[in-house]
DNA sequence: CCTACCGATCGGTAGG
DNA sequence: CCTACCGATCGGTAGG
């Protein structure tokens, strides 16, 4: 049984949500596959090299489903519930990626870390875009702060992958259709 | 220049707080005390130890808190209000115990985690109970959930202490006063 | 992908 | 609170 680059990074993104990135040691990663941790060597560069990669793919599926969400025609609300729907699906689609990119970032090095708050800086831009078009357009209350807001909204979501049980009681679109209403009413409500 | 054991409790409150728990080596905390790491042992019996003096104290302010707000006369719009205060305190006043008590619990053995498990689970049931209340007074949306949307506005809540900056454009009565408004509106707002 | 290893660092202890 | 250590484990390398 042969690995590939893509085994160890698939593996190594299981165990640093799972244990964090300080937490998991190279021979925990290569006890994983089936092998010894000098092993992975062949494969990959180094234990930092396996976080940067991570983490950026998590970044990278938020980034696109940001794109994709704000190229949805209609209202800014429209526009909030693709964001929202979006951003689930990162969450429960790729899960390992996304706890890694949200908690383990303070792990990489000086330049990564700059990359992934960036990264994130452009995500939250999208849903102060919104926020904005929302403000303007009378659909949200005047007093909405598109970033004190903004951070609000993002703070739900990005608290999913604490929480979510894929196997509980609340399904994929119950999920979607509870944040949605709570969102908007935070936003548009009659407080 | 000696030190107590609550000197060591301090330093790692705030050590765990900005670098994590696997992060800190007790040499690392010896030194920003001003002596070696095997020193500490005179005051402490372990890394652990440490680890669970700071989570629990986490955990007992925010139980404080939330006996308090749950205590406030008036309508469950009210103790929300009073239970959002109180946490936004416990995060600004208490900011080292608070991040180690949201983010190192994973790092506890599982006797001490299963202590945290609980402490916020009855933490999170003071929220639950307000908006009970809420629902059945008839001021929140009969929809919502105590806890789905209960563990929607506390992942607003604890989201605080990674982005809110003390010396900031928001003060603390902003911050409180955005956080009912929308949070009020998700409970009340006619999405 | 394994064998055999490196220097560094870890939490912790004995004894003063 | 320091000196002087312990065994364990870490990320990583040389050589095959």
């Amino acid at each position: 049984m042969s690995h590939t680059r893509e085994d160890v990074i698939a593996a190594a993104g299981r165990m640093f949500a799972a244990k964090g990135y300080h937490g998991t040691s190279m021979r925990d990663l290569g006890r994983e596959l089936g092998l010894l941790g000098s092993s992975l060597y062949s494969h990959v560069g180094g234990k930092q090299e396996l976080l940067v990669e991570v983490v950026a793919r998590g970044a990278k599926l938020f980034q696109a489903a940001a794109d994709r969400a704000l190229a949805t025609e209609g209202t800014a609300a429209d526009r909030l519930r693709a964001l929202i729907a979006g951003h689930v699906d990162v969450v429960l689609d790729h899960r390992d990626e996304v706890r890694t990119f949200l908690n383990e970032a303070r792990s990489l090095d000086a330049e990564a870390r700059a990359a992934v708050v960036e990264a994130r800086d452009r995500y939250e831009e999208a849903f102060r875009t919104v926020l904005r078009e929302g403000i303007e357009d009378g659909s949200f209350r005047p007093e909405v702060d598109p970033v004190v807001d903004g951070i609000f909204v993002l703070s739900i979501l990005n608290a999913i992958e604490r929480w979510y049980d894929v196997s509980g009681p609340v399904d994929r679109s119950e999920l979607v259709a509870r944040l949605h209403r709570f969102v908007l009413g935070g936003l548009a409500g009659g407080g």
